[in-house]
DNA sequence: TAACTTTTTGTGGAAATCCACAAAAGACGA
DNA sequence: TCGTCTTTTGTGGATTTCCACAAAAAGTTA
């Protein structure tokens, strides 16, 4: 192994990728194992669209990422401690080049990428990667222990925000910097229910997603059993709702199909500015979670709190009917007349109004002409004694 | 006034109505103050249409006593004593005919008719009926005393069932039957708001007006301050509510239309079938009526409880939203947006909804393109990110 | 069984809705 | 001031909704 004294007298990780894209005649990138940039060779000018963006990024761009699970690369990346050779992906702007991981004990700590641009790397290089992967370990580790160390405090801090600890807005904010974390004017509080406990190791999978996803940032996280925390800045965003809501989809299918974590229920919170609303914002989230629970069909498409529309209110609201002792005139008429003529008019109504008033669907689904519908409905305005023009009489309908 | 004692071997009002009949030659009719039938002559056996409904269904009908007070008939026998004479009305079936009212001190206790189908009446039978109404007066007398009497005690049980005073039902029944009363199987109870404390003279004209309309059977009735307070029989009614809906306002139509008395707001409970709730539903028909007040526009044709759909439970809703301190993320948004860029898009999405979804009528009222409109609604629903289609969430977006 | 009502399905036409596209006017910023 | 973006209004066409009417099928009642 004498030639690997190279290794020794290397300071930074930039010399590092310097010395290995000399000894290879390749572009050198290392990245950490969330596919952050860490260092990249200079020495060398070739390169390729995809390396260019992830440089100016300082990360490896989501569509390169996504394409890169998608062939299988990072699965075998994650698998092997042997390098894997990536062939050319056009589309994104990949060019052919060979990936190593770095381990320290049974954990990936990140990768190095060298491109094939002129020339294609042999079994002499794979070996020599796979030492210099070995090497590179101990750089990698102090960084781990510095990042963990800060992760620690600011998920105390996160906790904090949490359960209102704080009395102004000035001592969080203050947090906030001490963290290297800029707050941002208005955030929202994300909440992903899962199924089970969430294991340290799926833990890991987790931030890998959500640190790589790139669509939103996020300043705080946290788990709490089965639950995934976390709280997101919204600054400069055009449509934070809808962005969120996206972001929250696209995190739960991620899981499923790349950790094959499924079930999981996202919400999220309606908009704060003030930082004193965490634990309020945490609320919303977690009714969102309780609604969806309770009616998982009704608000199937529905994650933040905003778009519950009259779902906000569905606990008062039945609590007020049970209280009330309340019968439903109409419901109750329409059954009976279902009973005594065996028809089927409760079931329509319901389709109706399931289908979101449209005739069309409506039909559709109970396999009737567009007409028997027409007919039917306003029988069941006669029977039922209903407006069904009125929305507000519709909706009581449910309940 | 010699030949004025034909009237004193008379027994009942049959021969009274006999002997004045014999007269004058002509049939006639007695009725009470609310054009019920107390007798008629049966020697002279030509009459009409309106008579012959009137004995057929010992009352006048309503019709008939409509076009009477159109064509101010009714109101002159309220205001004098002399007898008016009633020119034929094919339409209901009413020949030529002449009236007297019958009066005690400054009370009008009843009238008599007298149908001339061969024959005009002179002066002479004018005074002659004039005379009779004066002499009938002293018959009618201890029918009113008996009929106060009863209704009284009807007052009184009224009362003790809008206060929960019973424990059992049976208890209930009986207090019905001892009053005449066939309690029906299902029921709903009627208020009629005033704006000022209703008068003894208002009372009678309500009553009149009550036993008048004959849309519905009212089981009991009393009056507290500025409400009316009604128990009304819904057994064989097909459309219960659409019927209560029609009855209520058909009231205080003719209220305001015959007596000048106006700006009552009518409303009633949904229907009830168990006699112990008697008081649940004047609470129902309370709170329609307290949220007529408040939202007067959004309710203006709702009258029942059942129909109120979401405004059934406005209390709790506007009771959450400020508990929880919620703002409306898109109506703020919207609003902002308003203010920077002169637009109204809040105005457009109030008259939208306004006007029940309806683009047409909607671009209408705002006097805007039709596509304008459609514009801004997807305007609208970006910049707010709410879902127009979704009718939970349009809901939301009034409050 | 015959008469009647209720329910389903169909046809056809008027009205409404939705959508894409385009022209014009106005607002706004570099 | 020019170019760009937003807003308004318009046209045209595909699709949907609404309604009236009718015929057939099924169920109910005398």
């Amino acid at each position: 192994m004498e030639y690997d004294s190279i290794w020794d007298n290397l300071d930074s990780l930039e010399e590092f990728a310097d010395a290995v894209s000399e000894f290879l005649h390749c572009p050198v990138t290392i990245e950490d194992r969330n596919h952050r940039l860490l260092a990249y060779s200079t020495h060398d000018e070739r390169t390729d669209p995809a390396r260019i963006s992830t440089i100016i990024g300082r990360r490896v761009p989501e569509k390169v990422i996504n394409s890169l699970w998608k062939e299988g690369i990072i699965p075998s990346l994650l698998n092997s401690r042997d390098p894997v050779r990536v062939k050319k992906m056009e589309d994104i702007g990949l060019g052919d080049r060979v990936a190593v991981s770095i381990w320290h004990k049974n954990e990936v700590l990140g990768f190095i990428w060298a491109l094939e641009i002129d020339r294609v790397l042999g079994e002499e290089e794979f070996a020599f990667l796979k030492r210099a992967a070995q090497a590179i370990k101990n750089k990698l580790l102090p960084m781990q222990a510095r990042r963990d160390k800060k992760e620690e405090r600011s998920q105390e801090f996160f906790w904090k925000l949490l359960t209102s600890h704080f009395q102004t807005e000035e001592a969080i904010i203050e947090n906030f910097h001490r963290l290297q974390i800029n707050p941002s004017s208005s955030y929202a509080l994300a909440v992903f229910q899962f199924r089970e406990d969430i294991s340290s190791s799926e833990e890991k999978k987790i931030l890998y997603l959500l640190k790589t996803i790139q669509q939103l940032k996020i300043m705080l996280y946290t788990i709490d059993h089965q639950k995934l925390i976390l709280l997101i800045a919204l600054d400069h965003i055009d449509q934070p709702l809808t962005t969120l809501s996206e972001f929250v989809q696209t995190f739960v299918e991620k899981t499923e199909e790349r950790f094959g974590v499924g079930e999981i229920t996202p919400a999220f919170s309606s908009l704060h500015t003030d930082y004193l609303d965490v634990e309020r914002a945490y609320k919303e989230a977690l009714s969102v979670i309780a609604i969806k629970e309770k009616f998982p069909h009704e608000v199937k498409e529905i994650f933040g709190y905003q778009n519950l529309g009259i779902y906000r209110f569905i606990d008062v609201l039945l609590e007020k009917r049970t209280k009330d002792g309340f019968k439903n005139h109409a419901l109750e008429k329409l059954r009976e007349y279902d009973e005594k003529h065996q028809t089927n008019l409760t079931e329509t109504i319901e389709t109706f109004l399931d289908k979101d008033n449209n005739v069309h669907e409506a039909a559709k689904a109970l396999n009737v002409h567009v007409n028997t519908l027409a007919y039917r409905l306003k029988r069941i305005a006669e029977i039922g004694e209903i407006n069904l023009k009125d929305p507000n009489q519709k909706i009581t309908f449910i309940y």
